[in-house]
DNA sequence: TCGACATTTTGATCTACATCAATGTTGTTG
DNA sequence: CAACAACATTGATGTAGATCAAAATGTCGA
């Protein structure tokens, strides 16, 4: 019943595809491409409170209004349901209200530890839990032992990401790359070549902040 | 049927109350007193991730382990449930279901809100925004045209709430004082003299953040 | 009421990162 | 493919807030 209010849209880089005050009409999840969610201060200050790849859910049941600006990061494929529709199944499915709960579970867990991140970690423990973080997401080249890894964004979005500037972010990323911790073959292309050193470099305890 | 597995537990300030990692044997509320959220590095930088103030919930349905340490950061009185049956009663009930997920997406905001502070925020911002917050949930003094605000925690501890240290804490508190927007009358009670001025300090645009 | 300890304030200095300013690279469009 | 715009690097300099170090204040138990 569902399939009948789906539909596909498309966004180009940079395209805002929600704005913060907007009423919602639709939820939708990512199919390809990245979107972020962020909020920008009245002197332009901005900084971003969540990445989405693909197969995260945009959208919250119960809320009529969006509360930060979503932007396509990159090109960007969006499955979209309307919202009114889409609520009326949540509360009739209990399942899938319940799926909810444990993404919302999952994003506040994420957006806490995020917090540590942007309050005490130096520049070059950001942007190796940065890196680290999109490693995890990434394909392993099994014969050379290495990981690529296709930063999504610019030097400037890493920044707003990390509270950072991005002088800052170009900086450690070449220092990380003079320590042959990282290597590049194009400016979003990068192998990481030190997997220790990089988990070393985050801050992070051993096994990767997560509970055993 | 859920008042039987109902008990009152108190906590004096400074206690541990759960450690990260451990399992969740209850679900809590706040009744009285001040506690927090917090997750420490392994050389001992803390970052507070969330305050918890009369009224607030402890634990999440689903989850059988705990991922922030909780601490009571004054005298503290939680009202526990056992974890097992309350979490029956979610599933049994939709609107406490309902109820529990609307927190969440609550606290997820107030989330993203301070990762804006954290990673944006001057020292003068972020100690506005924070004496904001109490504010808001403080008494007035309608004869006087004050607000009076008590301070829950240490110097200290407010700097692990803000991403600073509690030199830097004592310093902005004292410069306000200065100013003219706050007054103190002891140490840990203080009086917001300047409302409009609190506001203009926080760097959040004029309608405090909401959405209209 | 007196220490003894925790907390806060204050001052001096240091430094990581921001800011300002070119210069160098890539990718795109007519 | 030239030439322009967007993005990235690199260098020089500045500064907010950290760090280090006392002193001052408050608090609590004996």
């Amino acid at each position: 019943m569902l399939e009948r209010m789906k539909s596909y849209k498309t966004y180009s880089a940079g395209e805002t595809i929600l704005w913060r005050g907007e009423p919602m009409e639709f939820v939708a999840s990512v199919v390809a491409g990245v979107a972020s969610l962020s909020k920008t201060m009245e002197d332009g200050r901005t900084q971003m409170v969540g990445l989405l790849l693909p197969s995260d859910f945009i959208g919250r049941p119960g809320r009529t209004h969006v509360e930060f600006d979503v932007v396509a990061t990159t090109d960007l494929t969006l499955c979209r349901f309307e919202r009114k529709p889409f609520e009326k199944l949540v509360i009739d499915t209990p399942h899938v209200a319940q799926r909810l709960m444990e993404m919302a579970l999952d994003e506040l867990d994420a957006a806490r530890d995020w917090m540590i991140l942007l309050g005490r970690k130096t520049a070059r423990e950001k942007i190796a839990t940065f890196l680290e973080l999109l490693a995890r997401r990434s394909e392993v080249d099994m014969v050379k032992a290495q990981i690529s890894v296709n930063l999504p964004m610019t030097r400037d979005q890493i920044a707003n990401f990390l509270g950072l500037t991005l002088e800052t972010v170009s900086r450690q990323l070449n220092a990380m790359k003079k320590d042959g911790i990282i290597g590049f073959s194009g400016r979003k292309e990068l192998e990481v070549l030190n997997v220790a050193a990089l988990r070393d470099a985050t801050g992070d305890d051993a096994d990767g902040g997560m509970i055993i």
